[in-house]
RNA sequence: GGAGAGGUGCUGGAGUGGUCGAACAGGGCUGCCUGCUAAGCAGUUGCGGGGGCAACUCCGCCGAGGGUUCGAAUCCCUCCCUCUCCGCCA
């Protein structure tokens, strides 16, 4: 959520930003609400101070034994009054709180501006596309060969967009998050937490999924119940409603969950595989920040995120995403690419953003200043250290052998039993 | 799921209709004192919002939301959460 007060005072800025971010929200509405809002309260105020003092002149009276009679009349008539601005006062006021949440955070300066992705702006490329000397394969073609993933009986129990991971790939899945947890908790320092993966609607909100986004959500039909589409959820409102001490900045949470998205919407998008399930693993980066410290944090965060694909030898790229194709909640966003044979193309398999204090105040997260004693809000980040699913596939795909056989990177064999190489089950 | 108890400020804990944003204690902060530590003395100490250049001032907040009343932390209703016992269960 956006300040009103920056928004009342950079009225130009912020509409030259929703059209940077091809975002229709109302601003005028906005401003509009605002101005009502705050003329209901002051009236509104103005009665309550008023009947205030008359009851307090009545309790007096009335202790004294004295006639209070035109006082309590005098009331009523404040309470009449007062009972229709105040209708008038809660119909704005959720106008107000519904429109605000739905106005998108300030892409940082860096950002390039641009309608789509093809304005993203490629910033590094690490190690070298593999060459190979035979037809290469697609992930889900070598994974059947393989043995190691069930598409078929995944569909028959669920339904489309889902997987079984089967004996070796089980197995992979599984030292992968192991590998990435423990990579991030004794070398980056960041503490591992086990959140819920049911949430409610108001830690949605906080984070920015809600309520705009409402359709990318598996709802649960039991209470006010939603499944997480992210860890990025749970571990950011891990702190929704606390005051942090400046001392403890920043936090670092990485966590392992879960996630499952809809995906309404991507209809015949990437049907094929393990790259867009309804349900996958992704072990996130969580940080809450100081806001002089945010935008280092976030660099650093890029680099905790891009060690495990070095570490596994895969080649990726880093690109900011353009104003167009940047989050909601987002100030400035890297996508990691990992380099997939198959599809001849850089896929997303990490997200890293900054969230400055745009889900800070929408979840109310804090820290109080030393030197001053104020309460500012926290500065928010995360990214993905990595999707485990597209993890996988980048492993089969960069390391298939003519013979269908995929090699085993070097740092996974420890997890993986000594296994070097994984050959049909 | 059943029976009972309870949710008050950083913490403990008073407060059952009137001047209570809330006694008291602890903690924190600031002075004084002090060889160090501890103790002592005095003061101060919640959050959000509106108005004002400012000193300041006004409104709201005692789990959440409704209701009764001139007036609610206090009374009534609904919900959420916590604790104890029982049931069930991994």
């Amino acid at each position: 959520m956006l300040s009103i007060g920056y928004i009342r005072e950079n009225e130009d800025e912020i509409r030259k930003m929703l059209a940077n971010r091809s975002n229709n929200a109302d601003l005028d509405k906005l401003i509009e609400l605002d101005e009502k809002r705050r003329i209901f309260t002051q009236e509104i105020d103005d009665f309550r101070h008023e009947r205030k003092e008359l009851s307090k002149q009545i309790g007096l009276l009335k202790k004294n034994g004295e006639d209070a009679e035109k006082e309590m009349e005098k009331a009523a008539e404040l309470n009449n009054e007062l009972a229709s601005l105040e209708e008038k006062q809660r119909e704005t006021d959720e106008e107000y709180q519904n429109l605000i949440l739905t106005f998108p955070n300030i892409p940082d300066e860096s950002v390039p501006i641009g309608k789509d992705d093809s304005f993203n702006r490629e910033e590094k490329k690490w190690g070298v596309k593999p060459e190979f000397t035979f037809e290469v394969k697609s992930h889900d073609a070598l994974a059947e060969k393989l043995g190691i993933i069930d598409f078929n009986r995944a569909t028959k129990i669920a339904g489309s967009r889902f997987a079984t991971m089967v004996g070796t790939g089980a197995k992979l899945e599984r030292a992968l998050i192991n590998f990435m947890l423990d990579v991030h908790t004794h070398e980056h320092n960041y503490t591992e937490i086990m959140p819920p993966v049911i949430v409610n609607s108001k830690s949605l909100t906080g984070t920015g999924q809600l309520p705009k986004f409402e359709e990318d959500l598996f709802k649960l039909n039991y209470r006010d119940y939603y499944l997480i589409p992210t860890a990025e959820v749970p571990v950011t409102n891990h702190f929704a409603d606390e005051i942090l001490s400046e001392d403890d900045l920043p936090v670092k949470f990485v966590a392992y969950t879960p996630c499952f998205r809809s995906e309404a919407g991507s209809y015949g998008q990437d049907t094929k595989g393990l790259i867009r399930q309804h349900q996958f693993n992704k072990v996130e980066l969580v940080k809450f920040a100081h806001p002089d410290k945010s935008w280092q944090e976030l660099e650093a965060l890029l680099a905790d995120a891009e060690e495990i694909l070095q570490e596994l030898g895969l080649h990726y790229r880093v690109v900011t995403l353009s104003t167009g194709d940047m989050g909601f909640a987002s100030a400035k966003t890297y996508d990691i690419e990992v380099w997939l044979p198959s599809f001849n193309t850089y896929r997303e398999i990490s997200s890293c953003s900054n969230f400055t204090d745009f889900q800070a105040r929408r979840a109310s997260i804090r820290y109080k200043d030393k030197s001053t004693g104020k309460n500012n809000f926290v500065h928010t980040l995360n990214g993905s250290g990595l999707a485990v699913g597209r993890t996988v596939v980048a492993i089969l795909e960069n390391y298939q052998q003519e013979d269908g056989t995929v090699i085993v990177p070097e740092v996974l064999r420890p997890y993986m039993g000594g296994m070097d190489k994984i050959s049909p089950e």
